[in-house]
DNA sequence: TATTGTTATACTCTATAACTATA
DNA sequence: TATAGTTATAGAGTATAACAATA
């Protein structure tokens, strides 16, 4: 397998995928890390977690988490014994809008993906191969 | 299949393909941005070319050569007939640095995804069905 | 002393609107 | 009139360094 086949393949599908989050956030009026943000939230983060998971510097998840708090999808919460912590956690607006951005960007995948030409799926033909073989 | 772990797979590996583009372009002084035009650009494009390549607004593009053209990769063109349209060319030293790119981000990406547990492969079983299947 | 989240700073990315020079 | 690239603008993302509160 060579390594420049399986990059190229690689970078083509982080290239249409960008392309679809920002698609869809565009259609709700938010950004494309916004959205991956709240996709990917899942029990109470402190904000350290959320950085490592979503791979950026911590400082930047104040004002990513600053601005989804101003429209009301999060907030902060206390951490019960450090209190150095705060957690992230879904509003109840925060968990609606997450539903129907998951939807969303589920049937956009779906559509880009779910049904490739033999063009296509020779392109990604060394990725599929590293992936499943 | 379901569409929403087709989505996860995707998403899951969309994080994990931006972090090694933050690693390679760190690695060399660059931003992801560019080292992604840098591996895709191919013959002469024009601007507007590059933006719909790379799926972005051709006002990006302006900025986005002018700091790689600061560094002495890529360079200006016109084109012979278009007296409007400027076309974009890597120069021998922009070449040398996309060989070193391409090569570092290849083998990011064979260590990343090369080969992966059962664990793995089963998170990314529904994108392997979806491209290949 | 070490860690957590924050702030200050500087730079890059991004889209919209308005502009210019060409066509 | 229409198109290609640019500029101005505003907002968002990004990392580094320094900081206050807490451990």
């Amino acid at each position: 397998m060579e390594p420049r086949d399986l990059a190229a393949a690689v970078a083509a599908l982080h290239r249409e995928t960008s392309s679809l989050y920002a698609e869809v956030a565009r259609d709700f009026g938010l950004t494309s890390q916004q959205i991956q943000l709240l996709c990917m939230l899942t029990g109470r983060p402190s904000f350290g977690e959320l950085a490592a998971s979503l791979g950026c510097d911590k400082t930047n998840i104040t004002g990513l988490v600053n601005r989804l708090e101003k429209r009301g999808v999060l907030a902060r919460e206390p951490d019960t014994r450090d209190r150095r912590i705060s957690r992230v956690v879904l509003t109840e607006t925060g968990e609606e809008l997450r539903e129907r951005v998951r939807r969303q960007f589920g049937a956009a995948v779906q559509e880009r993906f779910g049904r490739l030409g033999p063009e296509e799926r020779a392109r990604y033909a060394p990725l599929t191969a590293a992936l499943g073989g």
